[in-house]
RNA sequence: GGCCUCUUCGUCUAGUGGUUAGGACAGGUGAUUCUCAGUCAUCAGACAGGGGUUCGACUCCCCUAGGGGCUACCA
């Protein structure tokens, strides 16, 4: 059989930010599809007018645009099954929805809410299964005529079969398979004229050709439901993948209360894209049993299908955080400079609008910080000490080293300044061995030499290698600066 | 409650009847004539339980337990 075109679709609804989920099964979906060389389609699924939220349109591009995702088919781009946003679609679901009724295969539905919310209290009350009695769906034509009088707008609800199974064949889960007596007579329009997702789904589905479908695992029980309909139409369903479900670090779906959840706020954060792209590939998918650092590029050649897995995947945020360090650690200086140049203006560590000075000192500083950096938001914060003539000192009494006086302290200070004085501050072994020589005269251990240059230098006890440091910061600074730290020890001391 | 589904180190996972059960993150230790980070080396850490099938089960089957999802005129 001459095996047909991959179209793939990712369809979110407006109601939201794009979360890490969605974005998961969406990158699924582009990669599938570029792998396969067939499309990858973008569809709004905004059929639900009470929950359409204002930024979710923009969030959505913005999103994919960061991300690096292009689709071949949707909003704005079009392409030949459109429009590409539901809501635009309403008269073809109204047509099909009428035509499922004209069929037999689903009826109008006039029960108000009023009555639903009864039923669904006296079947919670005697402990039955919730769900529509209904009601509705033997109505004669009397019936139905007089409750159009009452001027009540009816929904459409699908007919399900009360008996038999409906099964379908899961490309990760094989085959899974319900009794029909377990299924609901789901409603397919609602009384504004607006589909439900069963209904504009699959109608879309198939008017587009999408041939495989993959959505996360909340969806399984559904599945059945769209089965139905289809055959009901008399179409042929597309294949189904459901892809596992992500969890937060206490094993429930993940939401809000775990933490960052949106794409957007990961971004705001210090995230690169290739780390989120990277390490999202790898929420219940893998290569093998080695290779794991990937680019969207090269993931588009190596994913397969096959090798999703069938378990949900916990969101574990320190390791996309050690993937953040890995990219940010591979950008070159110049786009680690375009990065963190922003945070560095609002840190108020450069002017709003930087001189070549401050830039070419930024790109002097960066290469000091890159291996340290997890997050681009933290680079101000790591090189503060490396703007003003003085650092921003913290108490002294907290950052001397324990086991040394202060009075051998300042000695070694001041030996220090004497010996730098002399030489160039490179980044050389020779300014390391002179201040080395300094362990012997006083018997003290490297630490005890280097530390308190350090702090001296840069007012704090986790830095960067000192030698750079001192190189970037210049002869006239250092000195300074430990002309300064001297002044004040002795200050402190008398 | 009902239906569906899942189960290898704390987390992400490799594994497809015979392996010292491998890797990564996180953690421990050591090295890198200084701190932190990075890098390198190294340690610790798992097949949920019980029955089968088999010469042999992490791998196949059944049961139990536990987890998760769904159960709307939301997607």
């Amino acid at each position: 059989m001459e095996e047909k075109r991959v179209r793939v679709r990712y369809a979110p609804s407006p109601t939201g930010l794009q979360h890490i989920g969605g974005i998961r099964t969406a990158l699924f979906n582009y990669l599938y599809a570029r792998r396969m060389g067939g499309d990858f389609i973008l569809r709004i699924e905004d059929t639900d007018r009470t929950r359409f939220f204002e930024g979710a349109l923009e969030d959505i591009f913005s999103t994919f645009e960061w991300l690096g995702m292009s689709y071949d088919e949707g909003p704005v781009k079009n392409g030949k099954y459109a429009p590409y946003f539901q809501s635009e679609r309403l008269e073809l679901y109204q047509k099909y929805a009428k035509e499922l009724v004209d069929k037999g295969h689903a009826y109008y539905c006039y029960c108000d809410s009023d009555r639903l919310e009864r039923i669904k209290k006296i079947q919670e009350a005697s402990k039955l299964p919730p769900g529509y009695d209904r009601h509705c769906r033997e109505l004669s034509n009397e019936e139905a005529e007089e409750n159009r009088k009452k001027g009540t707008t009816p929904v459409i609800r699908f007919k399900a079969p009360l008996d038999g199974t409906t099964s379908f064949d899961d490309r990760i889960l094989g085959k899974i398979e319900v009794n029909n007596s377990t299924l609901q007579d789901f409603v397919l329009l609602k009384s504004d004229g607006f589909p439900t997702y069963h209904l504009a789904n699959i109608v879309d589905d198939h008017l587009m050709e999408i041939t495989d479908v993959l959505r996360a695992q909340e969806w399984i029980p559904s599945t059945p439901n769209h089965i139905l309909l289809y055959k009901a139409f008399g179409w042929t369903p597309p294949r189904f993948c459901h892809l596992p479900m992500v969890m937060g670090e206490d094993g429930h779906k993940l939401s809000k209360r775990h933490g960052s959840t949106h794409v957007i706020e990961f971004r705001n954060n210090g995230y690169l894209p290739e780390a989120i792209i990277n390490f999202v590939s790898l929420l219940g998918w893998s290569y093998n049993d080695k290779e794991e650092i990937f680019s969207l590029e090269d993931l588009t050649k190596i994913f397969d299908v096959d090798r999703i897995n069938r378990a949900p995947a916990v969101f574990n945020y320190s390791k996309l955080k050690w993937f953040n360090g890995v990219y940010i650690r591979k950008l070159s200086i110049d786009k680690l400079l375009e990065l963190t140049l922003p945070h560095y203006i609002k840190a108020g560590l450069v002017s709003e609008k930087p001189t070549d000075e401050e830039l070419s000192y930024l790109k002097k500083i960066l290469p000091l910080i890159q291996d340290r950096l997890e997050l681009i938001n933290d680079a101000p914060e790591l090189s503060d000490f490396m703007f003003g003539t003085l650092p921003p000192y913290k108490t002294w009494s907290e950052i001397l080293p324990k086991k040394v006086e202060k009075e051998v302290v300042i000695k070694i200070l001041e030996d220090s300044l004497t010996i730098l004085k002399d030489i160039e501050v490179k980044p050389h072994s020779e300014m390391q061995d002179a201040l080395y020589k300094l362990t012997e005269k006083h018997s003290v251990k490297a630490g005890a030499i280097f530390m308190p240059i350090r702090i001296a230098i840069t007012g704090i006890n986790k830095s960067p290698e000192l030698f750079p440091v001192m190189s970037v910061l210049g002869k006239d600074r250092v000195i300074a600066r430990l002309e300064n730290s001297i002044k004040k020890l002795k200050e402190e001391s008398s």
